[in-house]
DNA sequence: CTCATAAAGTGGCATATGCCACTAAATGGA
DNA sequence: TCCATTTAGTGGCATATGCCACTTTATGAG
């Protein structure tokens, strides 16, 4: 009960993953912000564009985000004329996604952005540390967190 | 154009950063489940605890969050009575949150299943390593991106 | 004291994400 | 061939977050 004892939330790997993330998610916002995409949106179009041609699936898969997700944060870019989508002409269940020519444009656009961001970013934390942040990242998207105990 | 070639976005630090969020968030949420809060909740439940009736400024500050985003998302919490605000009897544009006697019943239930997950996480991530990103992380959350050129 | 300005939140609007219940389409038997 | 099951997405609902325009209070000149 002796809360001035109590650890901070700095104890929580999520905690500061999350707090991490809105802290970098504004800055490469802001830096983005002229073409007036967000950074997950400058994201999204740049995976999209070095896929085949890709199916929502694959694209979720790739961002380790929902489905469903991934459909409702596709729509605005639809809407605003960037990605088009249409029917996997062997699997009508599949829907696979590209960028239109307006999207493609658009995403050179704030890649120019999006490499003053990395690169500032980068001048900061340093090229090797950033580096490593990222590699243990993906290490982390790739965890398997299934089977409790699991021992034997 | 050679897109065979494109580095995928494992080269942005903030793309790879919301990606290892979404992994971890739905982790730490399914632990989280049975009390009813997601992880983001219990988090901030806790950061109310461990305040002396902080201000939604210090909060929003200590989680390096929106004022307005914190005031949204307080909302369920007060909605379902883990969460009071009060204004300051010193200055009343300021308004103080405190834990109700249920949030810190709560509380208590979502720590219990914290610590599963945060220890399931460090068994397979490893201790040190799991220190080492949060050291990481706290100082990304800390960083100062304004001015940009500041040479001289 | 009076008013311009700063400080702290609120509300509205928009995107980011997830879960769940469903629908449509493909698949694997019986 | 016909149906139970699996696969791929959609839509609805709810939380997570941000930005911007305001409203309410304090504060600090004058």
């Amino acid at each position: 009960m002796t809360q001035a004892t109590l650890p901070g939330l700095t104890l929580c790997n999520n905690a500061m993953l999350r707090r991490a993330t809105r802290k970098l998610g504004q800055f490469y916002d802001d830096v983005l912000a002229p073409s007036g995409l967000k950074a997950t949106q400058q994201g999204l179009l740049y995976q999209i564009h070095i896929g085949d041609e890709p199916t929502m699936g694959a694209i979720a898969g790739a961002l380790v985000m929902d489905l469903s997700a991934l459909g409702h944060t596709l729509k605005p870019l639809i809407r605003d004329g960037y990605v088009e989508t249409f029917a996997d002409p062997g699997d009508r269940r599949i829907k696979r996604v590209r960028l239109t020519p307006q999207g493609l444009i658009k995403l050179d656009e704030a890649m120019k952005l999006w490499r003053v961001a990395q690169q500032r970013f980068e001048d900061m934390v340093g090229k090797e540390q950033a580096a490593k942040l990222r590699a243990a990242l993906d290490d982390l998207a790739a965890l398997d967190f299934d089977l409790p105990p699991a021992a034997t």
